[in-house]
DNA sequence: CAAGATAAAGTAATTACTTACTTTCTTTTG
DNA sequence: CAAAAGAAAGTAAGTAATTACTTTATCTTG
């Protein structure tokens, strides 16, 4: 598993090696424990560090969660929105999207307890503040692809491009929350694109209210 | 607020009221504060208690969250189930639900928190078995929900039960996590419908892959 | 060898829970 | 039916464990 440093011999590191291992071994450990209940020790040990040691390289958690925000909003984003790009039509830049994203949680399954527990605080912490606007620049791109989208003729000409952003971002919370239920994070690479299906054909606008 | 007592004379109560006063003290007060972080002290302090004397009525922190967890699964499910029975037509009857349980997260804003919170946990405390049961039981009722509409030919006969039933419950969740993103928390009872009508459209099956 | 990385031990604060004792309510009984 | 006895509800202070963070001294390495 690690590599065992020879007896006596310790292996050290600069502060910016150990800064990028600790913020992934915290998003390690959100897959096997709540973040709320994440100790210092914990994490340190997880990095092959005394517990001080940490506080060299962090000058306290709120700082060393900052930092992990700011990974995980980094990667999202990056590996998201690039999968994007690569398509023209704006529904399967969505879809294409949507599938990154769930991979990238099933790869990742700390970061829904990670995104959660910061959006679970209330008030405006620095680590909240940049999930927040995460969140927030996702959903603007979103509604800027379904506008694309229907300028395209991909999409229903009448439909409410807020509502589907917020649809869209629901659909991935629901196959989050299915996995949290069922413990079984790796369902949900299967689910992903049945969900999808339902939700673009919620895109298409049909004939008008069915009853009255 | 309170029915201020003759000063000195102290109104003792009962261990059932003290139980349900302290619930719903705990209910209330995650609508402002991460329950990770809720100590019995604040809690006390919130029925208006001494710390040591919430022990009288609770064995242990623990068995408090399993009651907590307890009324939140009765009360969500009450009121929410009720209303579905209110409709013949099983569409109805899921946007009827939908509204119920928006309108109340939307008077209950801890209960999110609450319930997110003890789904994060891993492995299966007894409060965490009540909330996964409870979401459980939700997702075979709505289901059962979207069976009957394809038998009263209200959703499209194709529809992918299964996936609609994570979806209808990503909904909910979409909702929630847009109001933790801004802060606002009525704004979901005037989205609702919104992602309703959205969600509905999916249901109802069109002419199959338009591209290819 | 000097700068910086690390361990080990320590500290103050916090937290769930206990204990010792007092006050109120309920029940039994002379 | 009052008074005493007992049970239940309350407080206030204490305790052991845990936690984030500090300090001191030692070890590595460019």
């Amino acid at each position: 598993m690690e590599t065992t440093p020879e007896p006596g011999k310790r292996a050290y590191q600069s502060t910016e090696l150990r800064q990028t291992a600790t913020v992934e071994a915290v998003v390690q450990l959100c897959a096997e424990q709540d973040p709320a209940t994440l100790t210092t020790a914990r994490i340190a040990d997880e990095v092959g560090l005394s517990q001080g040691a940490l506080f060299k390289h962090f000058p306290n958690k709120s700082r060393l969660w900052e930092s992990v925000a700011g990974w995980v909003a980094e990667q999202l984003t990056s590996q998201v929105f690039s999968k994007a790009e690569q398509h023209e039509l704006a529904d399967q830049a969505l879809e294409a999207m949507f599938l990154a994203h769930i991979g990238f949680i099933a790869r990742h399954p700390g970061i829904p307890r990670l995104m959660l527990g910061e959006l679970q605080k209330p008030g405006n912490g620095p680590a909240k503040t940049i999930i927040r606007q995460t969140l927030s620049r996702y959903r603007k791109k979103v509604v800027g692809l379904l506008e694309l989208g229907i300028q395209q003729r991909r999409i229903g000409p009448g439909i409410d491009t807020e509502a589907a952003a917020v649809l869209y971002i629901g659909a991935i919370q629901g196959l989050v929350v299915q996995a949290m239920v069922s413990g079984e994070i790796h369902t949900i690479e299967h689910t992903a694109p049945r969900i999808f299906k339902l939700y673009k054909a919620g895109l298409q606008e049909l004939p008008d209210e069915p009853e009255k």
